[in-house]
DNA sequence: CAAGATAGTACGAACTTCGTAATGTTCAAG
DNA sequence: CTTGAACATTACGAAGTTCGTACTATCTTG
């Protein structure tokens, strides 16, 4: 397979930079109520999609130190978005569950997420739509 | 023009996120040694590409509050990669340029974008490198 | 059961962000 | 001109975040 050149490497770059920025500017705005920063809003949706995760879990899959991460669930459940539980099996972990409105809030997120994606979308033709999939799901799920 | 479809833009959605991830984790190891905050980054590119710009428009440009902007200004001149300059035309202002230094670490980071991008294309082959080029400035330039 | 490995938490230092107040400059009236 | 308002920025301090070190509690292994 051949590389990509220069030219459309240069030409990518300066069209992602417009585009991050675009919806940059967009996700700023939704997220101006919302209260949470991003370690929580990320942590929330990772413990949502994740019941009974770990702390350490979290941590790793964020890429955060432990303490930070332990911080964070601290801010998240005494908002009541997040329960800490000692599983009987492994008493040294904790075990992390969405409350009901820690899910509502994972909502939220997402919707945002997928309101970024839909103006996407609203961008291009029809065909042009299943094409953007298509390449986005290639890219993100190329092996190296 | 027809709206996206709910599967279009879930499948887009999931897509993005994954997408996203990829992309962070190769950022995030590039950034290692880099020393600089996400927005001292930022900060110093807008400048490097906007010589002569006031801290003003750094701090709308990022949307972030004028002291702060202050604040990651007086450290990108304490690392030499900034200068500030009282222009004769108007001297309550400050007009700001990247040392050469500075303009080094500008070209790091932009190194880095490029890499992120050139590691895109290569998931693909050639018809869809353009293709993929030709969606992304549709979207990034797309009013609305 | 002792020693080491695991999983988290408490604490404190360093850093960031941002609101308020202060400083120096420019501009427009009068 | 002077005066007062608007402008561009900085100084200062409060609040919040991240993370390293040290500590607690709990497995695991020989």
């Amino acid at each position: 397979m051949t590389e990509p050149t220069p030219q459309q490497i240069e030409q990518l770059t300066r069209a992602f930079e417009r585009f991050t920025r675009k919806f940059k500017v967009a996700e700023a705005a939704a997220a101006a109520d919302n209260a949470l920063n991003a370690l929580d809003a990320q942590t929330l949706v990772f413990v949502g999609d994740n019941p009974g995760c770990l702390i350490g879990d979290v941590a790793r899959y964020l890429n955060v130190a432990m303490t930070t991460m332990s911080s964070a669930i601290d801010r998240l459940v005494k908002k009541a978005l997040v329960e800490r539980r000692r599983p009987e099996d492994n008493r040294r972990s904790v075990a992390l569950t969405a409350t009901e409105k820690g899910k509502q809030v994972v909502e939220e997120q997402v919707a945002g997420y997928r309101a970024a994606c839909q103006m996407m979308l609203r961008s291009l033709d029809p065909i042009e739509r299943n094409e953007l999939i298509r390449l986005t799901e290639k890219i993100a799920d190329n092996e190296t």
